[in-house]
DNA sequence: CAGTTGAGTTAGATTTTCTAATCTGCGCGC
DNA sequence: GCGCGCAGATTAGAAAATCTAACTCAACTG
């Protein structure tokens, strides 16, 4: 009957998500981008978040964002509190979510002239220990779909640990190519031995 | 064409959350308690979590929970990270929410002899700036359906600002009940006029 | 002045999350 | 030693949150 339990007040986690992303590029279009959905979908978070608040976050003009003095204020704790949660998170989280480094390679680069994409497939020169995608698209890192990805120029990719390496035998038309993964991978093995089949860091 | 976008990796917020009441209480019942779910409902959360970061936190026993080294090693953070969001939410959060105090008054409450109650509701001395309702659920409090609950008994609230007052036109049959607020209403005009009319600090 | 761009809004679809009911394993008291 | 109770797990189905898609609006661009 007794023992009231409460804890700190907490607005809807995921508005804060969104306003963080947001504020950051103060603009909904590119935080819908970096969480892989519509814009639509941040305004509403973020409404549901100035609501609930009972200030509002942003000022909105036509074209573009600006924070408001309360979103100023709360914008880096908010961020800071995210990178915490990330680095304890990728601190604890196993390094490699299969035994195998899931590597999906740009269709640009799949015009393979020089077969690196097939050697890497199927023969003994590509171990058991990486599986490959066709497919360039960044939000299957982020939903944890693939664990890395190649992909032509130099990025950039903010947030992610990604190098640029010289190919082997050339994938045409491209040289270089930056490799993409979740900075918790840099120094696994199986990231090592995928980097150096594929080329040389440039 | 250009500008790939990607941030930091973040597990699902939702269940972060529920492990860190898990954690803090090293029980789901508990937890569930807080958040005002089932223990079902944690479980689930946890369960989920778990499998994103590929890592067990906790270790069931039939009776009662231990944290894993895992979930050892990330609560401090991911607790430390909650509680600056929610401090840095506070501080920017309106003071209250509508124009009068809503006020939950606990049902054992209002078998009220001497009418403070309709006093409080219906008078002059209850002027616009109090609404009152019968409820005992701290969870009007957390979901911010209420602003303040008053209730018998001197508590404890962990986390919310609580105090206790001396009724004054004692409230059959108690004498003394907790008056509960967000900590960011404690000073804040309407409260001070509600506790004065209530009663004097106990 | 037409075209483009970024944000707002809405209804409906989708996905997530919760509940309620049942099951399991262990400790405790009688 | 043997039910009984407690805490957690599991499930299907219900409920709620979230997303998309389509459209609107206002301002900047050439």
């Amino acid at each position: 009957m007794d023992g009231i339990l409460v804890s700190y007040r907490l607005p809807p986690l995921n508005g804060l998500r969104a306003f963080e992303a947001a504020g950051r590029h103060l603009s909904f279009k590119l935080a819908a981008q970096e969480l892989s959905v519509t814009p639509g979908a941040v305004s509403q978070q973020i409404k549901h978040l100035e609501q609930i608040l009972g200030v509002p976050l942003f000022q909105r003009m036509p074209r573009g964002l600006t924070l408001t003095g309360h979103g100023e204020a709360m914008l880096p704790t908010i961020s800071d509190a995210f990178e915490r949660m990330s680095a304890a998170a990728d601190a604890v989280a196993r390094t490699l979510p299969t035994k195998a480094l899931r590597l999906g390679v740009s269709p640009n680069l799949t015009e393979d002239p020089h077969g690196l994409l097939a050697k890497l497939a199927n023969t003994e020169q590509s171990p058991d220990y990486v599986q490959i995608t066709s497919t360039d698209d960044v939000a299957n890192l982020l939903s944890g779909a693939l664990d890395a990805i190649l992909r032509p120029g130099p990025g950039p990719y903010p947030g992610m640990h990604a190098e640029l390496l010289n190919l082997h035998q050339a994938f045409s038309p491209h040289a270089q190519a930056s490799l993409v993964v979740w900075p918790g991978l840099a120094k696994c093995r199986e990231f090592l031995k995928t980097r150096s089949l594929l080329g040389s860091p440039g």
